[in-house]
RNA sequence: GGGGCCUUAGCUCAGCUGGCUAGAGCGCUACGUUGACAUCGUAGAGGUCACUGGUUCGAGUCCAGUAGGCCCCACCA
């Protein structure tokens, strides 16, 4: 499209429609994104953190996509075989409760269907929906390899599952048992101990009477935040030191509302100082009570059923009812015999389901686990050698904290969505058998056998992902090239449930770690700081955003706004104000190549750079850019892409539009004739080449659709291979920069005085230069045009010394010179010599700080070299500056 | 109960190993249609870097404490 007069095509406002969606199409019509294992020299690989098959992208997956997506682009670049792995995880609880929601709607159970039937269903649900998000991913330019797309619950990555568990199961890390584990009566399922947040909550504290069995009258007192669960009762424990109550160890109470006597026992556990200093103990319903009843071998009384209504073990009248039902009704009854001392108020922590957020209960229950000590060790130990870090490093704490008190992994759900357990039970001798294929009958006598009816917590299969992905448990090439992986990016939110586990997993079972870098990026949160959530409706679906601002708006403002682990504010209700950053940028890139375009040929670009000679400006933009590309690169390999894209966006904004295009125009039209314009178009091609490059990985789309209108590139070049910008050190330019700083010193200050003075802005004047420095003069010199242009200045005349007595404005450059503006009619002599006056100040203060610190023998000794000689540098400029402004002073006579 | 983080311009935030005459974007004020861009340009106002001490020649940056906010972990009922 774009062979001949391509400015013509670029309309005056960037509009991204249209344009994304085409370039995405050629990425992938070039199976750009694709790297296979026999082709990969040096690769760098990214597994994606997953998204739930059910889910739909949500700004958080557009924070987390394109940090990565950053990454891989970056590093492709650099000629790295940049892989990054898509996919997404089957979400045990999350699509089994959408499946069923969408059953109940048909007034259908999952039961209506029977196990087979359902899964089935799961299964066409997740083929018609379960792509979703791999698209949407797609819209904002994620350049996955999308080849390499697996979802947890396909064959390969059930095959690592169950492989993994039989692994464990035989070195006897697994193993099933009858503990406390939490239960939501919601999903009736068991949940792990992540899976279970704590909330603060408001409850009350109830202490009741337990009347002594043998001695009538007496009785103890026991403080409960849960009464329903005394029904479960099956002790009350003191501590045994306690003086004050020991003596009535051995005795019995009688449990009010049951009738049950239950002993009075002696137990470490019990804090002496808290309350009556007795504990009532119910081994079934909490996990202290279950130690504790282990230790004194006392009964476990399980008094709810799965939805947590009381069951058959409690008395008559508080069957069925619902937990929060039993409790109110406990109270009253204890209440009305008496029995309830006293009701405090009493915050506490409560569990709640991540996926229902249901209170959930803690309760007795048969369950697989996964014993994690001996998984935790290598992985900690891999941590405190620095073999992996995180990024901001504070996090290394948590993982560390987490891991040295990590505790069993409770990894049976009772659902019908999920890798079923690989366990089946013999129907005749009760074998247990643990399986890498599905039996039929048992191994041992040859009888029926039933498969574990439960399934795996989702996070079994996540867990294994950056290998099971490259296809573990065969050591294939994919295995071998691309394990580990090298950077994972995601939120803090899931450290434990996966980072962590992915570290144990990958140690255990490939003997290395899955990654060395670990990313946690911060939450995206509204005008109010809130988390963007479904439930508050204060989200911000990034498609919209797309659709309005395009991809790389979304990208650069949130790549821009995400400083390393901090969260970030966006305002759903003005998306606008938002994502303006980015879009505005875009528009000024936009802008800025289509200028461009409308100057430079094909010739310019092909003819020999030695031959025309470069100038101030040419020599300053290259050096900028190439600091510029040094700071980029640098920022990118330490994931700090927030100040990779500030960097580019200050070069690209602030001194290349602001300052090189500006100064260019002219030449580039050929008044500085031939020599001057080609020298300005072959640089301008390539500083505008490089830095399209440098934001590449940024802002993929524009800068790939504004690269293939520039003379010498084609629609068939691509940025995706980079080269990635490695300017030469020699184009860094000390002599030009300090020249070019007093350009914009000497424009920056004709404007300001203009502007002080309300000078129209339309109106030439002439200025009056006296004693300017080498560098101003050199400045001016090669860059007359230019400052004359820019400041709207009619000439500049050169003096021994600036006019006293004359109406006029003065200023003192920094770079070295005094300007002068004679300003007939204009200047108010006492409002000059007050902004001189207030300027003399400013200096001076300067100046005594920098004289202080010159003058103290201890900072002469300490200070290094570089940074006394700054000193001094500084000092002295202060003091000519200082100098020429009281003269000026006392050119208006005494004030 | 432990651990961590934050407090810098009106707003949202940068500021990495101490050298800062403290930055950006937005907002605000004034001016401006100088043919890339009004999704723009020029200039400007605006900060005792929460507070108190300490270390240091030098602290927004390091240390301790105080106040306020946030987060994570935790079996004291």
């Amino acid at each position: 499209m774009s062979d001949t007069g391509p400015q013509h095509e670029l309309s005056a406002r960037y509009d991204p429609t249209g344009i994304e969606s085409s370039i995405y199409v050629r990425w992938l019509d070039r199976r750009a994104f694709h790297v296979a294992a026999e082709d990969a020299v040096d690769p760098y690989v990214i597994a994606i953190p997953p998204p739930n098959v059910t889910a739909a992208l949500h700004m958080g997956h557009g924070l987390n996509n394109t940090i990565q997506d950053v990454l891989i682009r970056f590093e492709r670049m650099r000629a790295r075989d940049a892989v990054w792995i898509p996919g997404t995880d089957h979400a045990g609880i999350a699509t089994q409760n959408v499946v069923e929601r969408d059953l109940a709607t048909e007034g259908l159970s999952r039961h209506d269907l029977g196990r087979e039937g359902f899964v089935e269903r799961v299964w066409s649900w997740v083929e018609q929906y379960g792509s979703t998000i791999i698209e949407q991913l797609k819209t904002i330019g994620c350049s996955c390899d999308w080849d390499r797309t697996r979802f947890t619950l396909d064959d390969g990555l059930s095959r690592a599952v169950r492989e993994v568990f039989v692994r464990l199961y035989e070195k006897g890390l697994i193993y099933r048992g009858n503990y406390i584990i939490n239960w939501c009566p919601r999903c009736r399922t068991a949940l792990s101990n992540e899976e279970a947040e704590h909330r603060e909550t408001g409850g009350r504290l109830y202490h009741i009477r337990y009347p002594l069995a043998d001695r009538d009258g007496e009785h103890v007192v026991v403080a409960t935040t849960r009464p329903e669960t005394m029904l479960g009762d099956t002790a009350v424990a003191v501590h045994p030191e306690d003086e004050r109550n020991r003596h009535l160890v051995g005795h019995e109470v009688e449990l009010p509302l049951v009738g049950r006597r239950i002993p009075i026992i002696a137990d470490e556990y019990v804090d002496p100082e808290f309350g009556s200093g007795f504990v009532k103990v119910t081994p079934a319903h909490d996990p202290n009570d279950f130690e504790i009843g282990l230790r004194h071998d006392l009964p476990r009384i399980d008094v709810m059923n799965d939805d947590a209504t009381m069951n058959a073990q409690v008395p008559e009248p508080y069957r069925g009812l619902d937990r929060l039902e039993a409790r109110e009704k406990v109270v009253r009854d204890l209440e009305s015999l008496h029995l309830l001392s006293a009701i405090e108020d009493h915050a506490h922590a409560v569990g709640h389901c991540y996926r229902c957020d249901t209170v959930v209960e803690p309760r007795l229950s048969l369950q697989w686990f996964v014993r994690m000590k001996p998984l935790a060790e290598p992985a900690l130990e891999a941590y405190r050698e620095g073999r992996l870090r995180f990024h901001p490093e504070r996090f290394g704490n948590v993982y560390e904290h987490w891991m040295t008190n990590v505790r069993d992994w409770c990894i049976s759900r009772q659902l019908w969505w999920g890798h079923r357990i690989p366990v089946w039970y013999c129907r005749e001798c009760g074998e247990v058998l643990v399986s890498r294929v599905d039996l039929t009958e048992c191994t041992a006598c040859g009888g029926a056998v039933d498969q574990d009816p439960d399934v795996l917590d989702t996070w079994f299969s996540s867990w294994l992902w950056p290998f099971s992905t490259l296809g573990w448990p065969e050591d294939t090439p994919d295995l071998k090239t691309f394990y580990p992986t090298s950077t994972l990016s995601t939120a803090p939110e899931i450290l434990f449930f996966w980072v962590a586990r992915m570290v144990m997993a990958g140690m255990e079972f490939v003997g290395e770690l899955p990654f060395t870098d670990v990313l946690l990026h911060g939450t995206v949160r509204d005008a109010q700081g809130r988390r963007m959530s479904k439930s508050l409706g204060n989200g911000i679906d990034p498609l919209q955003v797309v659709g309005l601002f395009g991809a790389d708006a979304m990208r650069y403002t949130l790549v821009s706004a995400a400083a390393l682990g901090t969260d970030l504010q966006l305002d759903h209700e003005d998306l606008e104000s938002s994502f303006r950053v980015g879009r505005n940028f875009a528009n000024k890139i936009w802008n800025a190549v289509r200028f461009a375009l409308g100057h430079v040929t094909l010739l310019d670009v092909e003819a020999d750079p030695g031959t025309t000679p470069l100038e101030l400006a040419d020599r300053w933009i290259l050096s900028r850019f190439s600091v510029t590309a040094a700071d980029v690169t640098r920022s990118l390999d330490r994931f700090r892409l927030h100040e990779a894209a500030e960097a580019s966006y200050q070069f690209v904004w602030g001194e290349f539009c602001d300052w090189y295009l500006e100064l260019v125009k002219t030449r580039l039209k050929g008044d500085r004739g031939e020599d001057s314009r080609r020298a300005a178009a072959a640089t301008l091609t390539t500083v505008l080449d490089g830095w399209l490059l440098l934001l590449h990985p940024i802002m993929p789309f524009i800068t790939e659709e504004l690269a293939c209108h520039l003379p010498g590139r084609t629609d068939d070049d691509t940025l995706l291979r980079g080269p990635w910008p490695a300017p030469p050190v020699e184009w860094q330019d000390v002599e030009a920069e300090q020249r070019m700083e007093a350009v914009r010193e000497l424009v920056g200050t004709v404007r300001n005085l203009r502007s002080d003075y309300g000078i129209d802005p339309g109106r030439r004047l002439e200025v009056v230069m006296a004693r300017p420095s080498s560098a101003v003069a050199a400045a001016l010199d090669a860059e007359t045009e230019g400052v004359l242009r820019l400041g709207r200045l009619s000439s500049i005349r050169r003096v021994d010394t600036t006019p006293a007595g004359e109406p006029g404005a003065h200023a003192v450059l920094k770079a070295g010179a005094e300007l002068f503006l004679p300003l007939t009619g204009v200047v108010d002599i006492e409002r000059e010599r007050s902004r001189i006056g207030e300027e003399i100040v400013r200096v001076e203060g300067l100046l005594t700080g920098t004289r202080a610190r010159l003058g103290n023998p201890r900072f002469m000794e300490g200070a290094p070299a570089e940074v006394v000689q700054r000193e001094r540098d500084k000092e002295r400029s202060l003091e000519e500056r200082y100098a020429l402004l009281v003269e000026k002073r006392s050119a208006f006579g005494p004030g």
